[in-house]
DNA sequence: AATTTACTTAGAATGATTCTAAAACACATT
DNA sequence: AATGTGTTTTAGAATCATTCTAAGTAAATT
């Protein structure tokens, strides 16, 4: 376990958020100020590869980060962009149910208005937009 | 409507595959030869944003276009690529219950093998590799 | 400590997508 | 049929995330 590495997955578990590489390389810059873009990209691949972190994409134009590997649900709001972690129980079952096979990993995101967002536009329209 | 945007959503509407924007470029190449690349991504965009067609991301480097703008599951073939499509029947209402709020749409990736690249593998093993 | 192997680095290369500016078109109005 | 106006198309350049490359460095193993 190299330093660069370490740093690397202490970057991505320090915080709920799901970082792109670019900040994860910019976090991990600030502590390790001689890391390299490659170095991140390296790791990501290999961190996944050993199921410590979970690679999401197509949120955004670059993929982000899931500090779990474990599969789940990802909700998006179409406003802010943030990303939030959801769970749907017995879910496995239900999809190796409809697809007629076992799997090995499935992807779930729904895009929605958090509340936070759907609060603001409520308020922003009290006053007349 | 132009004549390349009526191509273009012909390609998509042709089968039932998920096309990448190469791949619609190459097709809708066959039938006017002028096309420009660039044509072929307008229209995907204004497409989608006129609900005819939704974009699927992140199975391969490059996006997809299905020719449903409705959402369904998307079960992709980690040996050969190929997307199909599945339904959860009352999946709606449980995607809402689950994140406790309405949404705007979703998107469902299963990674696993299909039937046809599970026989190829069995019956590559049974040669002995 | 020497040797082997894996990791890191900077920058170049790739590849999908978007942008740009000019030319061509659609089509409603004369 | 000619005109004007806004939209669409075109070719190629630009962008941006990611991957590749080759050389140097650190870690692990003997």
């Amino acid at each position: 376990m190299t330093k660069q590495r370490a740093v690397i997955l202490e970057v991505i578990r320090s915080d709920m958020c799901h970082h792109t590489a670019d900040e994860i390389f910019a976090l991990a810059k600030e502590k390790l100020p001689g890391i390299s873009r490659a170095t991140v990209y390296n790791n990501l691949k290999t961190l996944e590869a050993a199921q410590l972190i979970r690679r999401i994409t197509g949120d955004s134009l670059s993929d982000r980060y899931d500090n779990s590997y474990i599969p789940h649900g990802h909700m998006i709001c179409e406003e802010c962009g943030k990303v939030r972690d959801f769970n749907l129980s017995g879910f496995d079952k239900q999809l190796s149910d409809a697809i007629g096979s076992d799997f090995s990993s499935y992807e779930l995101k729904v895009r929605y208005v958090c509340e936070e967002c759907k609060a603001q536009i409520e308020s922003a329209k009290a006053v007349g937009e």
